[in-house]
DNA sequence: ACACAAAGTTAGGTATATCTAACTTAATTC
DNA sequence: GAATTAAGTTAGATATACCTAACTTTGTGT
């Protein structure tokens, strides 16, 4: 529910069978068994929109699987393309000490190995301004700091062209007819297409001084 | 299954019914699954055996419980009277890769926090000849390694006590009467009950040399 | 405003895992 | 060795979570 929310506002049954893989039937009753727990706001034949418990409640979840993504990768020293399906299993691990520990252990982080946020323990969601790199110009200097998708083949994708979070990227030039972007980062010149620069989410920082000027 | 057959050699539906804490018919359908995929030996009315590779099968999971509560107390820094719930549901993650990586952050550790041996990845489970500390005499020098029971009640009062793994003792004195033993260890003198001293595994050591004689 | 397609719902069926109650087998005691 | 008791099993009920097929509602296009 929570996921498909962020893009449609509000979500109807087939996208939840859909993204669950049940049937329309199924997807109904279980919405039914949420709406008799409070989670969500259920009227027949209406679209769905989660209650704020709802949705802290999913929040919750979100917490667990995101701060084991980051236990995995900086604890464990998996790469950022595996954590997924474990996290989709260790989420579901019902001790709050367990995940009090890791998010110690880890400092509190507040974005995940993929840049996405991490509720604190009251669901409330860290949020900066991002933007996609595909709405910068020339010129701009900006840094990865978030992605829209996080399959393994993308992110290897990225790993091949040597992006990482907190990659610091000039943008040399902007095609104007495909978008594509020519990028310098870390001592390579690389080309974006447009499609890829949708997904990564980036912040602009204060222009590279050209000269020798100081801040301030 | 596993369990149970440490102390009894066969094990009967009524434990088992027992142990899970559901009804024998319960138990006696769960029992004719397994036997159906090959794991135990079943004909009716008999007593129940674990195959060669319902065997293995079990100590693999028991091998996932305690590479976890070796994790948790040595990685995540929970007390060894914490961790058996969490282990219990983390046990269950299907991730081969998950539990590899424990296992060699943990520089595969024979022993679990609670000196229960940890089986490898084919299911074999060390064995270091122990003995029960009850069974010691006056005199004997002996190093605390495996418990026979590990509730958080004893593992608390074995806490204040002072006792841990590897700790050495010295046997004092053993009465007569109620075979309690006074131990000497990490500058305390202590009296335990025979009933605890039948829960501690040690293994003896080579006596103190009392005079200044060079081992060898 | 009406028809029609898409989405949502209800009804009813199947599979599974549990239970209780009744029955069968095994083991123990006199 | 027969009777009694404990253990094990079968039969049948209940609850749950899914399914397919049939039906209802909504909203859109002409």
């Amino acid at each position: 529910m929570l996921a498909l929310s962020r893009d449609h506002d509000s979500v109807t049954v087939s996208d939840l069978s859909a993204e669950l893989g049940v049937s329309k039937p199924s997807a109904n009753s279980m919405i039914k068994r949420l709406h008799e727990r409070g989670l969500l706001v259920y009227e027949r034949y209406r679209p769905l929109r989660l209650t704020e418990a709802g949705r802290r409640e999913a929040a919750l979840v979100v917490r667990k699987h995101r701060l084991t993504e980051m236990f995995l990768v900086k604890k464990m020293g998996f790469g950022w393309e595996e954590v997924h399906p474990i996290a989709e299993q260790i989420e579901h691990i019902d001790s709050p000490a367990f995940f009090e520990r890791m998010d110690a252990l880890l400092g509190a982080p507040d974005f995940d190995p993929h840049g996405s946020p991490i509720p604190d323990r009251h669901g409330n969601v860290p949020d900066n301004a991002r933007e996609r790199l595909s709405e910068c110009a020339a010129g701009d200097l900006v840094k990865l700091c978030g992605l829209d998708q996080s399959s393994p083949d993308f992110l290897r994708y990225l790993d091949g062209k040597g992006l990482q979070l907190e990659t610091v990227m000039e943008i040399e030039r902007v095609d104007a007819y495909d978008r594509s972007l020519e990028l310098r980062y870390a001592g390579r010149r690389t080309v974006l297409p447009d499609s890829i620069a949708q997904q990564l989410l980036v912040v602009r920082l204060p222009h590279a001084p050209s000269s020798g000027s100081a801040t301030r």
